[in-house]
RNA sequence: GCCUGGGUGGUGGAAUAGGUAGACACAAGGGACUUAAAAUCCCUUGGGGCUUGCCCCCGUGCGGGUUCGAUUCCCGCCCCAGGCACCA
């Protein structure tokens, strides 16, 4: 056995056997419980981050545990291989997205090869093979069938650089989640999943996800954003027709004194056409369709408006509302459309303010004596209160007056009760290359149709030249655009648009249970065994988008029959960023840690280690290159108290059951026991793999010991190799490599990923002798040693004994005893 | 502004159910081994005090409270990070 701790040649040799060996395929075992254990698959960017070695390093300890205590674990790895990156790159360097994606996709599975993780490479999925996206496409035949995948025209997120549509979710703070560039509205013909359809379900099972983590569910609440209120109906003063708003204050509509519409709003031509405004209408629409999106922002943009020349009627009052165009009101929203209350809204208020519009005061703030006056107000009153001047809704609160003037004109069929959401319909088309074709055509006779299921894939032509100006190539590729009509045998053109690659990823957790499966999506049996993943790893930057997408995707293919989960992943754990001299890891940080130089260097099972010591999987990570150092040390010393001992440690058993050991030895073995439990409920538990190895390495530190003092004991080599063997399997599923090759080293012929893991012996764990804390009114004034079966009765005793608490006490009276059972007595004079 | 987290030594972090604050490591300092260095091993390391004792006082963002006892629970405040934000 090498005295020094080499990592290289260990690890590759451990590697090479697992791969022959094909140790970590699974399959469906109705008689054993499955695990299914998943991480965030990778988007094949070139080389793995430390990001990634952070996420996987703690889903392969979770697979490796899972494992050991007797589950079917099934831990599955994949590429999400489409996207834009590929063909920014491939205009680059003169090459194509495939080749730049699949020579990716080789390198970093080799990397993550050369980090041990335990993947049953045989379910390998990229999502940008034909055999994954066909089915894709074929789930898009099916929800257009069942009116969940729609074609509208709608104002969309454009980004000028990227040369296409951003979701909502895409679109950070006004500029483009990817490039940064500001993002702007433009009006286009889209493919749409309709996830509102969901919005109920979605939101609902947010209560009740127990094994998420609480900031996940909350994001996901706030994004759908419920909001319960009134629609009403606000009849125009020319007598033709009427606006609808969306508000959730009905009980201020008294105090509605005039009517703001969005720019896009689709009767502001309408309202202003041949009146003297028209003219500054448009030219204020147009300003406004240009002003980008991050302008809208809170305070960015003064409020602003301009008359439209109609008005239209409060159907309380009776009194003629002035109706404007208000650069503050979305379209996307509501309908388009707000009553504008200026005394109980601060919006309305700046604007009422601006364009000296009245303001009628009708709410009195609770616990408020008088109403205020308007005339006298700095800013809007919005909280809830009792309702004045409201005719006969005057003394009301706010929340019945709500309902109330709902319902009254309800009968008038001017309003009604609803509930409105801030989430929106997905829209999915991409004009982009890189990505699954929509399989759909344009017919001149027949219109929009499908294309045929025995059509599919639609493939992904490969022959195309990319464009430098970074647009699709697809709508100018005559191959395949040119199509026949499905319906009609005519000429057709083919849909160009590729799909939002965050399609792909919404469903991959599912294939990985049938990936070889070629008669559908989803191998019904095998989908059933599996799903839904026990657990879920990955960043926290993924809350909104890729978690709430597949939620919403699993929904749909349980109602389109090829799965029977309600949700897709019962616990989920967002591991924190890996931080380097106080900034997330990045090129323009210049503060990049590589995972290659730190394998070469260090060994895998340092990095690993490293990842998982410094702080618990949730936080963030602060690199360390000297942290790195003392995990290589602490392996080092691992190694060697193996490697140094190893005769006197062969020729023996470990411990069984022992009697008569000495103090030492005895405190040993319970040490021992003591790790076998904290390790096991630190990773069964919390996943704190920082706490299961410092607990580890006290084992080692006392091992170390106990060899010095207890040298000539003839029970120390079996009490010391029962440790030592604890230690090595305890570590496994952290540090795999140096785990196999010294437990081989101590004789074993069986996989230590095959040994079942340890059971602590309660026996062991009992000390003859325990300590306790003796405190004086609160604070610790001596410790005293007391046979582990002492009662209350005798710890006080001993405690009264002790000469240094008696001198505490003094002459003063013992007004209370409080004794906590084996652990603490607290004298209070 | 609203909603989540969080604030503990020089640093990363422990303290899992209200019961020894600072486990485990990093860094720093001192020592041993060595011709020397590396590696390794041992000791010290929250602040202050003196009577140097396995002593005393202070100490977990700040101010209060509950309790025999609070890093932990409650109330008020400050700061940091993340999310949402002209959402009617």
């Amino acid at each position: 056995m090498e005295q020094k701790y080499s990592p290289k040649p260990i690890e590759n040799k451990w590697q090479k056997y697992w791969d022959d060996s094909r140790i970590f395929e699974v399959s469906e075992d109705t008689a054993r419980e499955k695990y299914y254990l998943l991480e965030m698959f990778p988007y094949p960017s070139g080389r793995i981050h430390m990001g990634h070695v952070r996420n996987y390093t703690i889903g392969d300890v979770v697979a490796r545990f899972m494992r050991m205590r007797g589950y079917n674990v099934l831990h599955p790895m994949g590429w999400d291989a489409f996207g834009m990156p590929a063909e920014n790159a491939a205009i680059k360097a003169g090459t194509h997205p495939a080749k730049w994606t699949y020579e990716n996709i080789a390198y970093m599975r080799n990397q993550l090869r050369q980090l041990g993780f335990s993947y049953d490479w045989s379910r390998e999925i990229a999502t940008c093979d034909p055999s994954y996206y066909r089915w894709e496409q074929l789930f898009f035949l099916k929800m257009y069938e069942s009116g969940l995948a729609y074609r509208k025209s709608s104002y969309v997120n454009w980004c000028a650089k990227c040369q296409t549509v951003l979701a909502n979710e895409q679109v950070e703070n006004g500029v483009c989640w990817r490039c940064d560039t500001p993002v702007i509205q433009k009006e286009m013909e889209q493919w749409f999943f309709r996830i509102t359809h969901y919005v109920d379900e979605l939101l609902e099972n947010t209560m009740k996800m127990e094994g998420w983590p609480e900031r996940v569910l909350v994001m996901q609440q706030n994004w759908i954003g419920k909001s319960t209120g009134s629609k009403l109906l606000f009849p125009l003063e020319s007598g033709e027709g009427s606006i609808q708003v969306f508000t959730t204050r009905a009980d201020t509509l008294f105090g509605a004194t005039f009517l703001s519409l969005a720019a896009e709003h689709p009767k502001v031509l309408e309202l202003c056409r041949g009146k003297a405004q028209e003219a500054d209408v448009l030219d204020f629409i147009q300003r406004a369709k240009q002003s980008k999106r991050n302008e809208r922002e809170a305070g960015m943009l003064e409020k602003e408006g301009v008359f439209t020349g109609s008005y239209c009627i409060n159907p309380m009052t009776g009194r003629k509302m002035p109706i404007f165009v208000a650069n503050f009101v979305l379209m996307a929203y509501g309908t388009g459309a707000v009553m504008a209350v200026p005394a109980h809204d601060q919006r309305d208020f700046e604007f009422a303010k601006k364009y000296d519009l009245p303001i009628q005061v009708v709410i009195k703030p609770s616990g408020q004596e008088q109403a205020a006056r308007a005339e006298e107000l700095t800013r809007a009153e919005e909280e809830y209160g009792v309702l004045v001047d409201s005719g006969e809704f005057t003394g009301m609160e706010s929340e019945a007056a709500r309902i109330a003037i709902t319902e009254f004109l309800a009968k008038k069929e001017l309003a009604e009760l609803t509930v409105q959401h801030r989430l929106r319909d997905w829209g999915i088309s991409r004009q982009r290359y890189w990505g699954t074709p929509i399989p759909m055509v344009y017919c001149e006779k027949c219109g929009v149709v499908p294309v045929a299921e025995k059509d599919l894939p639609v493939v992904l032509p490969l022959d195309v030249e990319l464009l430098a100006n970074g647009g699709s190539p697809l709508p100018v590729h005559k191959p395949f655009y040119l199509a026949t009509c499905p319906k009609c045998g005519g000429e057709a053109r083919r849909e160009t648009d590729t799909m939002d690659t965050f399609v792909e990823s919404s469903w991959y957790f599912a294939r990985y249970s049938c990936p070889d499966f070629d008669k559908g999506p989803l191998d019904k049996e095998r989908v059933e065994y599996w799903m839904p993943a026990d657990q879920y790893i990955g960043g926290i930057e993924h809350a909104v988008l890729h978690l709430l997408y597949s939620r919403f995707f699993v929904k749909v293919l349980r109602d389109l029959g090829y799965l029977k989960v309600d949700e897709p992943f019962k616990n989920l754990l967002t591991q924190g960023m890996v931080i380097k001299d106080g900034f997330k890891m990045s090129k323009s940080k210049g503060n990049v840690v590589d995972p290659d130089i730190m394998i070469k260097t260090y060994g895998a099972d340092t990095v690993r280690l490293f990842c998982l010591f410094a702080a618990p999987p949730e936080k963030d990570l602060d690199w360390s290159d000297q942290g790195v150092e003392g995990s290589f040390r602490f392996l080092s010393r691992l190694w060697r108290l193996v490697c140094e001992n190893i005769d006197k440690m062969k020729s023996v058993s470990p411990v069984g059951e022992a009697e008569n050991l000495s103090t030492e030895l005895s405190g040993l073995r319970r040490k021992t026991h003591q790790t076998i439990k904290k390790v096991t409920e630190d990773i069964r538990e919390r996943f704190h793999f920082n706490t299961a190895i410092a607990s580890v390495m006290e084992l080692v530190n006392q091992v170390y010991q106990v060899l010095e003092s207890s040298r000539n004991d003839p029970l120390l080599w079996p009490v010391a190799r029962e440790a030592v063997e604890a230690v090595i399997v305890l570590s496994s599923p952290m540090v795999p490599h140096i785990c196999e090759e010294l437990w081989q080293t101590l004789g074993h012929d069986r996989l230590l990923i095959d040994t079942p893991w340890p059971q602590w012996d309660e026996r062991a764990l009992k000390a003859e002798e325990i300590l306790i804390i003796v405190q004086v009114n609160g604070k610790l004034r001596s410790r005293i040693s007391v046979p582990a079966d002492a009662t209350d009765k005798d710890i006080e005793k001993i405690s009264f004994a002790d000469p240094r608490i008696t001198e505490f006490i003094g002459d003063k009276k013992v007004r209370k005893v409080v004794v906590v059972p084996k652990k603490l007595i607290n004298i209070v004079i």
